[in-house]
DNA sequence: CCTGTTCATGTATACGCTTGCATTCATTGA
DNA sequence: TCAATGAATGCAAGCGTATACATGAACAGG
């Protein structure tokens, strides 16, 4: 009923053999013959099918991408960066959403879905401690990971740690010495940018002699409401806080809903700073440190085609691939107040 | 070098068949048989080859989701619902970003990625007068459309119309009589929702004998700078509306913006309602209509499921649902100052 | 005891393509 | 002139599964 190559090859007086060849641009074949294929298939209305070309060659022309979220911010954004480079090189996207880690575990364990179903697997931003991530990097195919550093394992991300940085030094040098932190969740678990960014929050914090005070930490779940919470928490505090690092700027949204719902002005009486410089964040006035997201996951793609299409004698290695980010100074924060 | 259904059937002392069958739980084999081939198959880390037995079978255990953007709220929203029920089913999802029609046409012509690789198709609001629309329609399988009326196609929507009504009824209720409208874009590349809300809205301001200004009308995109630029237009009018209906929440913050910016506080000065209750919606304080966004998706994809497990002797009718939506009256809206 | 039925299983082909190898033919260098 | 080369093409064997059909056993009813 549907057309096959059979068809084509009849039609144009050829093998079915020329007519693969033909349509798939390989070489050795008469300019004039791959004209007339080609012309013959296009009137046949004649469609590949794919099931049939990948069982026969063993590449499956798609790629998996494995994330714990769809639709929040920074996902989707890599997800649209990683799309637009997947549909250029004519690959399909298999999208897993293994589901929100914080719940105890994965939804499904992915690797069943993976083994004869993808030529690569693309990860996004998951917590390397998990169990189940394990077989995943087993797997004997080209990987990349965005937002993560795992060994063995080509990576892009921001340097988390570096950002954290900014974002500190950027209250600290407003005079700020009384400075609290709204982290996502416990160390239990983490994904690798929490803990980077913790690291290079305290690292600024101990470099300019500032104490550190536990009260002054609060768990935000990377949700606008788990902000307001956290941030809800650090204003009752018998000495609150005058400036406020957030992990997110969506954490660093409700923080700057609490801080409002208290009848303090961002900025005037509190000051606060996130990362990611979401679109929202230029209309509220949020300091933040931006990242490229879109960029990060364009990027991951790329590295991981040109894992996939590397002649195999020119072996891959592995490597951390930094993006840049740049410190975007808003009313959000200002000096201290005396 | 990779095992195959037939290393499976030789473990277990059966036929191929049998292991087919006992794997996929169709009926007619042996209780003890099929645990027997169960185990072996898991004992060998047997995983069947979708490529195999797709061509096999004629299926593809995929549908598409064909949408203009993958990373603007409420679409990620959508396809996130989506994905739920279909990694239930254990279908795959291959996501098909089309671009944005407003710059002239979809990026890519997906007829052919579809012909013989997906079961199903999902539309996620595209503008019905699309030429690249119809090919995609005609095609021979199950289709539903999410915040579209086509005709014959399985729509779910919330009624759009009516959507925009309430919201614009709430604006009247509140005694504002010179109300500005925030829409979309030109009416040339107007989605099925945008073309409804502005009924909605028209018939309401007719009913109550309102006078409709063309200064007060302005297009945002479905942007928030967009939404902050219209909002400025109308502004700068030399009579300034004194409520605004936005026919989105993220033009509505763009809009709240440009109130901001002109020293005027929203709901005092000048009220604004939108459509969606994003999650920044609450804490902007913006009032809106909200519709459930994933579960749009949700069902839409149960829907699509019913159709394509349906018996073929039972007919699918091809129907519109409406989902409900909610009025949120937040402090962005208010009685008219006199 | 015979026959028709049902269930469990096996046999073998088809699914539509890719690709290693063989073949043909024109070209080239010695 | 002839063998060697290389390009263009064809032949045919898979790739790993699903399934129509055949087979055989068990069983029930007469």
């Amino acid at each position: 009923m549907s057309i096959t190559i059979r068809d084509v090859a009849a039609a144009a007086g050829v093998s079915t053999a020329t007519v693969s060849r033909a349509l798939r641009g390989l070489p050795n074949v008469d300019h004039a013959t791959r004209e007339k294929v080609k012309v013959v298939a296009a009137e046949l209305d004649y469609v590949i099918s794919p099931s049939a070309s990948r069982l026969a060659s063993g590449r499956t022309g798609s790629i998996a991408v494995i994330t714990p979220y769809i639709s929040r911010w920074f996902f989707s954004e890599v997800i649209s960066g990683v799309e637009s480079i997947l549909q250029q090189a004519g690959l399909d996207m298999l999208l897993i959403n293994v589901g929100d880690y914080q719940n105890g575990h994965a939804r499904i364990p992915p690797t069943p879905r993976l083994k004869r179903r993808v030529d690569g697997i693309l990860l996004i931003s998951l917590p390397p401690q998990d169990p189940d991530l394990e077989p995943i990097l087993n797997l004997d195919m080209p990987k990349s990971m965005i937002g993560g550093v795992v060994q063995g394992v080509d990576c892009i991300a921001i340097d988390d740690c570096q950002a954290a940085q900014m974002a500190t030094e950027h209250l600290v040098q407003f005079g700020h010495t009384r400075i609290g932190l709204i982290a996502g969740g416990p160390a239990e678990a983490r994904f690798v940018a929490e803990t980077q960014r913790e690291r290079g929050f305290r690292s600024v914090m101990k470099q300019h002699g500032l104490q550190e005070d536990p009260m002054l930490e609060a768990f935000g779940r990377f949700t606008i409401e788990g902000g307001e919470r956290a941030m809800l928490a650090l204003l009752n505090q018998a000495v609150p806080p005058t400036a406020v690092f957030a992990m997110s700027d969506e954490m660093a949204f409700g923080a700057l809903q609490a801080i409002r719902s208290k009848g303090l002005v961002p900025g005037e009486d509190i000051s606060i700073i996130g990362i990611d410089n979401h679109p929202m964040s230029g209309y509220l006035n949020l300091s933040t440190v931006a990242q490229p997201v879109a960029q990060l996951g364009v990027i991951a793609a790329e590295r991981l085609l040109a894992q996939m299409f590397a002649l195999s004698d020119s072996a891959h290695n592995p490597d951390l691939v930094n993006v840049a980010t740049t410190l975007m100074a808003r009313s959000s924060t200002a000096p201290r107040k005396r």
